[in-house]
DNA sequence: AGTTCCGGGCTACTATCATTAGCTTTTGGG
DNA sequence: CCCAAAAGCTAATGATAGTAGCCCGGAACT
């Protein structure tokens, strides 16, 4: 019979699949061999553990994020990159809810994780540029913006703004609140 | 040789214990039965099975947040009511990272959890009393702050915000960007 | 073409955990 | 004092992570 040719990169697509699926519970060794057609024990061969694995997906998430985010605002600047970015992002996991919930919430002790980690935050950091901000208050806005936007998809992604209210208006409302707050000549 | 004397709630606590002391990923039966000194079976006479448990503590945790905060704001208003209110609410996720962590993120399929996620919803409601806002602009407001509050004190508590700029600041401006765009008389 | 050898996949096994079944015993109310 | 319900226990099952060690497919090299 023929090999089934896996590869770290095969494995770690075919846990996003799960992930995708049936939730990031559902993200075991025997679901991701399942649906490579491979014994469980196979799967070592190519991630170390299942928390690798979990990491993997991760830096794997977080890449896709950067890439697709640092698209969507290319070639703009100002207020109109920032809401570009926060739409871009909102639109990112209202696709991929469970692969959003598959991004590490702890410390990242992994050196890939704060690589592709890295190449995210960066793409918050150019955004603000071009406001004239100093060192030390780009950072501040950085995070404000990282909060923002982390706290509203993540609650909306848990289904946790019950209310009829449309939540488009509500994140209008967040992403004005926040420009409003940065230096505009 | 007497007996242990469980009931659902000492259960619960002993879960919470559990929680605090070796995170979430560590909350099992097991363990919970370890440190109740009970063989992991006897615990199924308190509770249903782990869902349940995990539901039962996010119940806890929710309202033990929203006894906490109410007790912070009351016969406060205005914009000291929302700055104490989200002072207080970091300062408890600091205090408990992991029980924070416990507290569902999914959508709240028991009533329980449905009531004391009301309960917790009401205190920041009423502390954005007093502006005057229209039905419909109270909710947009309530979000926004939950939306903020819950976006900072996460990726703080997940150890998201590395840089050695003082996080103070940063929440401070938060809180000032959301106030700022409440209307003042 | 034949041979080698390494890596990828397999089976068998262990340990931990959730959960069920069914037995025993404490304990509080008649 | 008795007895029934509640609370605990042991034993067993099934899922999952992880380890050890075997085997074979196929590329590389004569």
């Amino acid at each position: 019979m023929p090999r089934a040719g896996l590869s770290t990169s095969a494995v770690v697509s075919a846990a996003l699949d799960v992930v995708d699926e049936q939730g990031i519970g559902a993200l075991t060794l025997a679901a991701v061999a399942a649906r490579t057609g491979v014994a469980t024990p196979s799967l070592y061969k190519h991630v170390g553990n299942i928390a690798e694995l979990r990491d993997l997906v991760g830096v794997r998430v977080m890449t896709e994020m950067a890439e697709h985010f640092g698209d969507a605002v290319i070639g703009r600047s100002g207020d109109d990159a920032v809401t570009v970015l926060m739409h871009t992002y909102r639109d990112y996991v209202r696709e991929h809810p469970a692969r959003y919930a598959a991004m590490p919430t702890d410390p990242l002790h992994d050196p890939a994780l704060v690589e592709a980690g890295t190449r995210l935050l960066n793409v918050f950091v150019a955004v603000l540029r071009g406001y004239g901000l100093d060192h030390s208050a780009a950072i501040h806005a950085t995070r404000c913006l990282r909060a923002i936007g982390h706290g509203f998809v993540s609650i909306e992604a848990g289904g946790g703004f019950r209310l009829a209210e449309d939540l488009d208006e509500t994140y209008e409302q967040l992403i004005r609140m926040f420009v409003a707050s940065l230096p505009h000549p």
